[in-house]
DNA sequence: AGACTAGTTGCAAACGATTTGCATTTGCAT
DNA sequence: ATGCAAATGCAAATCGTTTGCAACTAGTCT
């Protein structure tokens, strides 16, 4: 049954994308991509598959490796390691944007800075490089005013 | 400019602050400890090993871990895990610098913007956080202008 | 609808990086 | 020198991730 989200998770959008690309939307693609459409948090492979279990306990943890390697080249999906940790992913929508990184509960804010960008642009220049990418990640704690 | 290093190493310090913490100068902790003075790059442990090898044959990969490890713990070391690879370790001196990383080469080069730092600890306090660390990372290739 | 086939899956084994248990050695204070 | 806690080397274990392979499907072509 086609079920539709308000919340925004448009994975047809997706299946589409890739259907074109003539990328094959099996099950379990389906469904992982029905749990990345989420959008909410920055998942790990253990956690999606989990969640995909719920959904289909056939699916394997390989495949969900497999699949994210596949969004990944695809150039859905951006893979992290914050702080030297296991992969966790996120769903690429267009805006870059950078990560502070809550110590206590590992939860990932983003933010952009159009000036910080621009600065790591005029650093690589001055070093004679070209940037490919880059990683800001802000590691921290909330304030805790009393 | 600061003090200079002709042949770099000058393991005393480090062997003098460890001892004053009570940390045992082993034979194997004296070698690592002279490979790190170098300073010269950022090696992983599987670098490390091989040129503490060939001072002494006898060490083990276990024990670079585990000197990093006590190293990093002791705040004498930085682990950096460049674009989800294996760990590289760099020798802290005081200041503070992010990285850019040669994607032909793999080679690091440090640079440091307190402009941006700034900007870190503005952005973070506008979304209620304490910075506990960053890690500012740019991936990139010379330019190849002709 | 049935058949075909290349792409995909699940499973388990393989993998690379890192950690750990344990018996043996060693630093270093006595 | 002696003693003992701490550190070592080795091998086995662990963690996250990848891969070989035989069985299975999605999408296509009748």
């Amino acid at each position: 049954m086609a079920e539709n989200s308000a919340t925004g998770a448009r994975p047809d959008d997706f299946e589409s994308r890739l259907r074109a690309a003539g990328i094959r939307i099996t099950r379990p693609r389906k469904i992982i991509l029905e749990i990345l459409g989420d959008k909410a948090d920055h998942p790990g492979a253990a956690e999606i598959y989990r969640r995909a279990q719920r959904i289909d306990p056939s699916i394997s943890l390989a495949t969900v490796y497999r699949t994210m390697k596949l969004l990944e080249d695809f150039g859905a999906v951006h893979r992290h390691a914050f702080d030297g940790g296991p992969s966790r992913f996120e769903v690429v929508d267009g805006d870059h944007h950078d990560h502070l990184i809550d110590l206590d509960t590992g939860k990932v804010i983003e933010f952009h800075s159009e000036t910080i960008e621009r600065l790591q642009e005029q650093i690589a220049d001055e070093l004679g490089y070209d940037i490919e990418h880059h990683r800001l990640e802000l590691y921290g704690r909330k304030r805790r005013e009393r």
